[in-house]
DNA sequence: CATTTATTCAACCCATCGGTTGACAACGAT
DNA sequence: ATCGTTGTCAACCGATGGGTTGAATAAATG
């Protein structure tokens, strides 16, 4: 099991918190240092800090050096691979209800017991 | 806000573990009993029966009743509202990078200031 | 009824998490 | 050199998470 798995594990955990998940949607709108990411919550700004050492860790963001600042970056990617492995099982899934459908309405039009095809083992 | 948040939180804290997403991608393929879904890993039963549990608070599965079994039902619409919150704001982030593209571009092809546009306040 | 099968509940252990406060480091400005 | 700004590191605390084992529930079956 290569790493994909742990950075998978650490994108999906890193979502999972309201606080981290606000500080995409407000890295969505464009780069910014954790002083201004800090300013509309109501906790201390190390916590923040620690919320975007999370992200960084996760691959979700990425740092930049400009003087004292440290801007934080998205880095969209990664939340492409999140998507791709939901997508994966989510179209799996749905395309079997989809044949299931199919099998199910070719039963009722008529009482013929249903030719089984490659996918259905 | 409301507990579609919630919802979020539980959703992608169940998809962070390795374990959970693993039933995630066996359940793709068909319904199953927990037994069934405990049967390929070393942990107890009861470790399955509380993962399942997770996906089941998470929204992300569904249970039935079959005589003793309770099969266990992917649930894909809980898929679909995790790409959507994500796919959201990397498109948010993708469509920021390709105007600053466009603008670093114009800004290279000749010296002239950009034209500012209704999307950049 | 007693048994077997399938599953959950309860109590516990230890690791991790989100938060705090206080000290430290890096850099620009004076 | 000192100061202010920006940010991290370290230690701690209470809560949560994943794992265990053992007991309890629910329903078919002898």
């Amino acid at each position: 099991m290569g790493d994909s798995t742990q950075q998978l594990d650490r994108a999906f955990a890193a979502l999972a918190d309201p606080t981290r998940r606000g500080l995409v949607a407000r890295l969505a709108v464009s780069d910014a240092t954790v002083s201004e990411l800090a300013e509309p919550y109501d906790v201390s700004f190390q916590a923040i800090s620690k919320h975007v050492k999370v992200l960084q860790d996760a691959g979700l963001v990425t740092r930049s050096r400009d003087a004292q600042r440290r801007p934080v970056h998205l880095n969209a990617e990664a939340l492409d691979s999140m998507t791709a492995w939901i997508e994966r099982y989510r179209r799996e899934a749905e395309d079997r209800y989809r044949r299931l459908d199919a099998l199910l309405d070719r039963m009722t039009d008529d009482d013929q017991p249903p030719t089984q095809t490659k996918d259905e083992s």
